[in-house]
Parts: structure tokens; C-alpha cells; sequence
DNA sequence: CTGAAAGCGCTTACAG
DNA sequence: CTGAAAGCGCTTACAG
């Protein structure tokens, strides 16, 4: 019966020998029906294997439970760990997350957002504050709500919940003074079409400039978001500024794949060299020696993200347009310990 | 105007001069269109800022371009290939990821199995063989392609593509004993509603017996997933069984957490002790010294997955029901080298 | 507490 | 090459 075509509200409704609206009523005002009648179509619904066809509903009823989400690539647990506290928050009020990757292309991002679109999802929530002007549009004009996500430096479109990239690597860079590191450099990932990374380098290069510290371009060096590429950037910055007595790595990845090159070269961390990550990876806490980095709360951005647009959805008008997650310098064993601040 | 109500394909056709079954034709078939009338209708569509709503096109054609999967939890770069394999594919394809993360549990697998069933996908993607029978059920009288996936020992509701955990384990074993180890630990995922870690365990067991090595249940544990884990379960297995020369981990992120302790407590791998871990993740082959494991293909798990539904959607029957991708062993530095086979 | 009617925004044959 | 009609499976007021 249900292979060929599934069975719809009405064949529910002749099973129970009641209107096709009563089953509807069954479904979502329980309370207003009465119980024999209600447990009459509960049964039917058993009986027909009865999937209530969203599509349908969604048409009628003008609103889906669908919340599209994009992110530049899953692959990582930096988004991962967002994603899960999307589908954890949304799985629980019965809204389902339609995901998209856009590998870190603002006009994959652009595609992805018509598409997602299309689907009139309930609101959806996006990586960054940086968008083509024409995702922008479509955003704007798309009447739900919309989270901007890891970054809270710029002017959302509408809400964003995230942290400051920029203050973030600031005060990294100042603890590493403050620990004795006098030339440091730096290594990020690629900052092209990527908002977060371009405002990381710029908040380490602020910091190296107010505090007297060289700011030079030899310092700085883009790597991929692998730990092979934290360890060839290392060679290549140790190659040109032997000097460096500390490197600041935009993500932990980076930075392990770093550390693990100073221990097949039999460099000394931090003796020879400080390193610090970005981003407290579990791997971080978990490596000998453990990782100093700026921990983020990734998890609690996905969830964060989630719960605005719901609220909005709810018709809460008291949601803030910003959420500041915030960070926190951890200090571990890759940089010198000693009384500082 | 589109800030209230979005644009419809009526208000494209008014704009255009046209019928709102034309503006359809631009869209999904423009070669049916005369030149003229086609480039007004794209103009129409620019100016009103017009994004199709699919869910008035799926109710209307019976199709939606939605494929929904399921994966235990993203946070693991174990799953988060799959996704990115899948969100590659499907993109490319036109067609969209409905995600959700069931937790590891199995009722909540089939309670999101049936708000995705909802939705109305194309296909669905599911992680492994094992399923309430209610979601088996469910699955079945959808009547669209259904893939199981990171298993193929056992029988599939339509088609599954993976490979076997079972065989896998059997033959990491099988070269440990090659390499000297005469007293096997195995620490893996715990086996409760997983089908992978339960065969994982079992590929173990009927190795070692095999061999002819003890097959003790002092010598197995279960730990979560994480770096904790494994240093933890790795404590506990030293501390009841000293006399283990070896220890096979039933995924890369315990193995590595144990390779740490290692470290810290001044044990030397292999020389003291020999670990393997499973997964190869990027970080096996980065770390110091690099860790001896079995490499699976997740990544092509989720591309192949989506390729299957793709194929089955366009009516190609020769699709088979099990891709079997295999697994290799890779041998690294924290198991002892040295002529075997 | 229950039902008949209209309509959501598209697509699918069928005409012409 | 283009359009009028019907219908997809629901929900939303509105009656009673």
C-alpha cells in the first residue's frame, strides 16, 4: 500500500471515518479533539504507516521547520563541533538543519544561499560576516532571520554570535610579550574570502606594533588548514627569520602540525621556540606538551545561533542582535610559564 | 516588496508579459523558449529578485531534490569527511543535505528518520546496519533509495557502502602477530546500538583466537571518544595487565590519546609498547613518531553513498546494492618494523 | 467537537 | 513556441 504512493491525510482520515481536517487536528492540536475520536485516528495513522507530508504542509501553511545553515567545510572539527550545536538545539524543538559547504568560495556561498532559499527555510545561518553583495541581497530581502556566525567585528545583516577574532590574537600576542617573547611570528590561514583569518593577522599585527615589537612581512606566512602545512610554514619561517623566538599560529592545527615538527627536528618547545594555537582543540590539552592557545566556544556558537532564530521565530523581540561568546587565553606547556600580567 | 511576500512566479510572468507556465520553462527547460521571450523572462526574474519556491514545485512535481542523512555526532573528523563527501557530490548534482545526528542512539535515529521521512527527500543516507524495526520499517515503505553506510557485514534494506570493520580488525591483528606481539589489549568504541565498534571487537577476538594468543576479557575495554579516553583505558589495561606488549584501539583518537600517556609516563613505542589505532586521520601520519593504523576511505563513503541515490534516481538499474571500499594497513612508526608476511 | 471550501505556488499533461 | 486547467497534500479561517 505505501510503496507505490505513501498514504495521504485522507486515506487516514476514511481508516478512522473522519475528515482529513480532523486528522490534521489530531496531528497538531491534539487537545482539540476529542479523545475517542483522537484515539480512533492515532490508530489509523498506525495502521497506514501514515508520514505526515511536511512539503504539503509547509505550502498550506506558509512556514517550513527547516533552518539552512553554511559553512566553509565540515572537515575539521572547528565547524563540526558548530554544527552539532545546531542540530542538538534545533533537533529538540523539532526543526531540522539543511547543511551546505561552501569551501571557503563567497560565490559557492552565494549559490548555496539561492538554493537553501528555495526551500523558504524558517531562518538560516551563515559563516562570517563577509557575503557577495548579491548573497547579501538575498539575505535581506528573504524576510527570515538570519545569524551571521564566528565573528563579531562588523555590522550583521541582521544578528550575529560569535567573538572577536581581532581582540582575540591581540591577546595572544601580548601574553607572549609578557612571557618574554621578543620576535614572533605569525602564521594563519588563507585570509581570501575568509574574514575571521584576515582579522586574526590584523589583530596580530596591531599588537606587534603597540607593543615596539618588529611587524615585518618576513614574519608572516598563510598555510592551509592541515598539520603537514603548519609544518612546512614552520620550516619556511625558521629559514628566513631564524630569529623568531615565538610563533602565533591562527589555528591549532597549524600549530600542532608545528609542534610536531619541532620534535622531529629536536627543536626545544618552548625552550628553542614558544608556540602558540588557536582555538583549544581537544588535541591541544592533549598533546605532550600541551598546546597554549585562545579557546572559543564552537559548540556553544552553533547552539547560540539556533536559539536566536527560534526566539525570533517565537516573536521574542528582546534578542540581541550580537552575542559576544568571547575567548579565553589557555596557557599551557608550549610557552614559558613565569609570572607575567 | 519582496520584504512581506516573496516574488512568485506569477508576479515574474506579470513583469515578463507572460504566463506563469513560461517563467517555469526558463527555468527548468529554456530551450523550449523562444531567445526573446526567455531573456525577458530572466530580466523579470532579476528585477523582482524571484527565487522559485521549491516547495510549491516538490508538492506540485512529487520530487523534491533533498537528500536527508544521518550520522551519529559531526564533531570527529570521522563523520565530518562522510558529510563533506556527501554535501560535494549532492551540490555538484543540484541536490541538497538534510542533516541530523542521532547521538549514537537508536530511538533517536528513528525519530529523526521519520522527520526527515517528512520532508519527503529523494534519498536517504544512514549510519551503519543496525536500526530499530521501526525505523527499518519506516526506511522500507519510503519507497526511495536507502544507503547504509561504514559496513557491508550483513544485509543491507537496499544498498550500503563501506567496508568491513570485522576483516579490518582481523588483519591489523594478523600483522601485530607478524611483528612480534604475543599479548594483544584492545581498547574500542563502546559496542551499545554500533554495529561498527561491535564488529570491530568481534574481528579482534576471532583473530587472536585464531592465532592462538590469549583471548581474555582482562585484556579488553571500551572508552568514549576522545584523547582522554584512551589515556585513561590505557591506564586501567596497564594496571591489570602489565605483561601487554601490544595495543590495537578501535579508532586513531584513542590510540593517540594513548600514544601521549606514553609519552608523558616515559614508555617507549614501539620498543616498550606497541599501539595501532583505526581511521588513519591526518593527524596519525603528523605526529611523532606516527601512528600505525588502518586506513578507511570516509570521504568516499559519503561521495559514493550519494552517488548511489543519484544513479538510482536516474533510473540506472545496474547500480550495485554493496560498494565494498576496502581498508589498508599502514604501517608507521609505533609498531616495530622488520620483515613479517 | 467536527467538517466543507478555498487556497498555498508551483508542474504536468494537453491544446493550439 | 505559449497558455488554460487541474491537481499535488496539506492548513486556515469560517460555520455549525
Amino acid at each position: 500500500m505505501d510503496q507505490h504512493s505513501p498514504a495521504r491525510m485522507e486515506d487516514v482520515a476514511q481508516v478512522a471515518g473522519v475528515s482529513a481536517i480532523t486528522v490534521s487536528r489530531v496531528i497538531h492540536h491534539p487537545d482539540k479533539v476529542a479523545d475517542a475520536t483522537r484515539e480512533r485516528v492515532l490508530k489509523a495513522i498506525e495502521t497506514t504507516g501514515y508520514v505526515p507530508n511536511r512539503v504539503a504542509g509547509s505550502l498550506a501553511s506558509n512556514q517550513t521547520r527547516i533552518i539552512g545553515a553554511l559553512v566553509p567545510t565540515v572537515t575539521n572539527s572547528i565547524f563540526a563541533d558548530t554544527i552539532d550545536g545546531l542540530t542538538d538545539e534545533l533537533g529538540a524543538q523539532g526543526y531540522q538543519l539543511l547543511l551546505g559547504a561552501t569551501g571557503y568560495s563567497l560565490a559557492e556561498e552565494t549559490r548555496l544561499i539561492n538554493a537553501i532559499l528555495a526551500q523558504r527555510p524558517a531562518g538560516i545561518v551563515v559563516t562570517g560576516l563577509q557575503h557577495e553583495p548579491a548573497a547579501e541581497s538575498l539575505l535581506r530581502a528573504a524576510g527570515i532571520p538570519v545569524v551571521e556566525t564566528w565573528n563579531v567585528d562588523g555590522q550583521p545583516i541582521d544578528m550575529t554570535v560569535g567573538f572577536s577574532n581581532f581582540n582575540a590574537c591581540h591577546a595572544m600576542v601580548e601574553r607572549l610579550v609578557a612571557r618574554g617573547a621578543r620576535c614572533i611570528g605569525y602564521v594563519g590561514a588563507p585570509t581570501l574570502a575568509n574574514d575571521r583569518a584576515a582579522q586574526r593577522v590584523a589583530g596580530y599585527r596591531a599588537a606587534v606594533a603597540k607593543l615596539g615589537l618588529e611587524a615585518s612581512d618576513s614574519l608572516v606566512f598563510e598555510g592551509k588548514f592541515s598539520f603537514a602545512a603548519g609544518a612546512g610554514r614552520l620550516r619556511d619561517l625558521l629559514a628566513t627569520r631564524p630569529d623568531v623566538d615565538a610563533v602565533f599560529f591562527g589555528n591549532d592545527i597549524l600549530a600542532l602540525g608545528a609542534l610536531f615538527e619541532c620534535q622531529r627536528q629536536g627543536i626545544r618547545v618552548p625552550a628553542d621556540l614558544a608556540i602558540a594555537g588557536f582555538d583549544d582543540v581537544e588535541l591541544a590539552a592533549s598533546v605532550a606538551p600541551a598546546l597554549t592557545t585562545v579557546r572559543i566556544h564552537r559548540y556553544e556558537i552553533g547552539r547560540q545561533a539556533a536559539r536566536m532564530i527560534l526566539e525570533r521565530l517565537r516573536g521574542d523581540t528582546t534578542t540581541p542582535d550580537l552575542t559576544d561568546l568571547g575567548f579565553e587565553i589557555i596557557e599551557r606547556e608550549t610557552t614559558p610559564a613565569g609570572r607575567a600580567d
